[in-house]
DNA sequence: ACGATATATATCAAAACGATATATAAGAGC
DNA sequence: GCTCTTATATATCGTTTTGATATATATCGT
């Protein structure tokens, strides 16, 4: 017999999260989305209007967010969002879901960017989480660093040294922010 | 009268220069590419089957690469890719290229990757191109933060501030990467 | 001989990107 | 007052990428 198919669930769209995180803090349009996306959480994550405006509507439908009010009587319209119960508690599932996708969009740094809603315990078990990940790669990177070393005189083993070190500067400072990060939260 | 209207020009396809760079040093087939992305430069950059095997198909179109050969008898068919000439004066006129996407795939780090197959200045010009980036990345980024200290002991803060608090440990990263780089890059 | 894993190509729906079209409001400069 | 530029705002479209799955063969351990 067979193993029952479930095909893909309708929530592989990350840019939900993103547009929830931010409309639990405040109502806003799909301009003002893409603004706040611009802003400080563009070092970690981007998101355009072909992904967010559709989105919006399609969430709506399924009763994650609400229009606050359309504004359709003089001058350009302007659809106000608003998070709505079920919105909310979707948001709340996917921050206290351990799993996360920390390949080059870190979702770890999304969930400590909207970690407000929840207890301060779930920001600091993700941060734990990613750094474990992060421990596990740079393990990986100083064996290839290594290797490395032992060729670099040959043609183009120095620039694939060079990328290697790139990993390797990098995941260090990710884990000299996660003491940082555990630190500051322990502390308050 | 109207400005000339270019249209979207038909290379926005990333995934074509890794795959080119990746030939430029040995023939490889799909899967072999997958398998090199999935190594060393999965740090940096991604790259799945349905990406890989439709651009192989269209560089052989276009002539960028061209099929060694296709084990058809006897066993799993097996196309092995080489790069052709004008494949090879592409890959160059990219590492040329001083623009580079550094968003959060990153270009320059793949540029220099590849750089085995132009002068070491070429890839020194393009780090001290992303270390200038950088800077200015940093220097935004240390305004949030400043800003944020203010208000930190308002909700949610901290939580924005942890984000914050990563960017400027990355990118301090990556600008003692770019100094370690340039130095080996001159020394030699 | 069997089962698991690795090799290998191919395709598909869903998602995201990046650009463009459309329309209005607000200011700046003349 | 008029025009030009910029900011606000929604929407769509083609292209690309993702992530999953289907299919088939080879290899290796037990």
């Amino acid at each position: 017999m067979d193993v029952e198919k479930v095909g893909r669930m309708a929530k592989d769209r990350k840019i939900d999260l993103v547009i929830l995180g931010l409309l639990a803090h405040e109502n806003l349009t799909g301009y003002d989305i893409k603004k706040r996306i611009d802003g400080a959480i563009s070092f970690f994550w981007k998101g355009s209007f072909g992904s967010i405006y559709p989105a919006l509507s399609e969430m709506e439908k399924q009763g994650l967010v609400k229009r606050k009010n359309s504004n359709k009587t003089g001058g350009r319209e302007k659809i106000v969002y608003q998070i709505s119960k079920s919105g909310k508690d979707a948001l709340k599932q996917w921050l206290n879901d351990e799993q996360a996708t920390n390949d080059l969009k870190y979702e770890t740094l999304l969930k400590t960017y909207f970690g407000g809603l929840e207890d301060r315990s779930i920001t600091l078990r993700n941060i734990e989480v990613f750094e474990k990940q992060v421990k596990g790669n740079l393990e990986l990177l100083n064996f290839y660093k290594e290797n490395l070393e032992k060729v670099l005189e040959e043609a183009d083993h120095v620039h694939y040294y060079l990328t290697v070190l790139f990993g390797i500067e990098t995941y260090e400072a990710y884990l000299r922010w996660c003491n940082k990060a555990k630190k500051i939260m322990k502390e308050h």
